[in-house]
DNA sequence: AACTCAACCTGGCGGC
DNA sequence: TGCCGCCAGGTTGAGT
């Protein structure tokens, strides 16, 4: 579920608290996702602990003190929960609420020598957690293509991804390998902002339209980051309510509603690469 | 090689 | 406490 901007916003919050505690053990209840034998993950964490936490694209890197590498995937239903005592961060897929913890979709508990714990919770299961080592993290590191707000991700870079290519460049916003971090919310909204409708094909841009889109992914997802992503929840107290930050999409979703610039039209839905797409059909050209 | 699409899994919601 | 079909912010392997 979550995008670059949410993976990073608990990647942030995490960091702040995790690093350098004592993990004391580690639970998987039988419907964990672990890519490594279960027995094989369990020796590794326990009485380990985190050094630091990483990200590339949607992929959460907590680095071990003993040299490897912790990787996790929220794919579209994983959440992250740290709790210590009445302060509760949590980051990732907003439903269900965190009245009560552990909940029956809990499928991961660490637990640390303060007695503060981290929660993976996972819905759909789709969600995963592997340990590798160095060699193994820099195979996946390379499968990813630059982030757009990475310094090195140029329009040079941007404009080569997109000549050619037959696809819509929704799509091609979303190929990871490419552009590492856009998910299916911030590519309508990047298609939004660019001013251009999703389903073009990417090799049909010219160079202006191109430039527009390239300036947007990198706009787009800076703001989300900087407004701590879509949906993310912040829980500073057990008893306290959900916070969900106020959605400020400007197309996602909003089929059938008004288009918020002044001069647009009413929002259109379709499918491109099978997923769900928004646009204004009279302000994106 | 490039591209599309169903599949993975589970719950919520709208329509009937 | 209705049932059914569809949809869900991701990735990937099989098929064309």
């Amino acid at each position: 579920m979550p995008e670059l901007p949410e993976v990073e916003t608990i990647k942030q919050d995490l960091k702040e608290r995790i690093v350098n505690k004592q993990i004391t053990s580690v639970l998987l209840s039988k419907k964990a996702i672990i890519k490594n034998k279960r027995i094989d993950f369990i020796k590794e964490i326990k009485n380990n602990k985190f050094t630091d936490i990483l990200r590339i694209g949607k992929l959460i890197i907590f680095v071990l003190a003993s040299k490897k590498y912790m990787l996790v995937h929220l794919k579209m239903t994983g959440q992250l929960i740290y709790q210590q005592g009445k302060d509760i961060i949590a980051g990732g897929h907003p439903e269900p609420d965190l009245e009560k913890l552990p909940n029956k979709f809990t499928r991961i508990i660490f637990e640390f020598k303060n007695g503060s714990k981290l929660y993976f919770n996972d819905i759909r299961r789709f969600g995963y957690m592997q340990i590798v080592d160095e060699v193994g993290l820099n195979e996946i590191k390379n499968k990813f293509g630059l982030e757009p707000i990475d310094k090195k991700f140029t329009f040079e870079y941007f404009q080569k991804i997109f000549e050619n290519k037959n696809k819509s460049i929704k799509v091609a916003l979303m190929d990871q390998d490419k552009i590492a971090g856009i998910g299916n919310i911030y590519a309508s909204e990047i298609c939004f902002e660019a001013k251009i409708k999703p389903a073009r094909k990417a090799k049909n841009l010219s160079i202006k339209e191109l430039k527009a889109l390239y300036l947007a992914s990198k706009k787009v997802l800076q703001v989300a980051i900087k407004n701590r992503g879509t949906t993310f929840s912040d829980y500073v107290d057990a008893t306290g309510h959900a916070g969900y930050n106020i959605s400020f999409l400007k197309v996602y979703d909003r089929k059938g509603m008004k288009c918020k610039r002044r001069d647009g039209g009413i929002i259109n839905k379709i499918i491109l690469g099978g997923r769900g797409s928004f646009y204004c059909p009279k302000c994106q050209k």
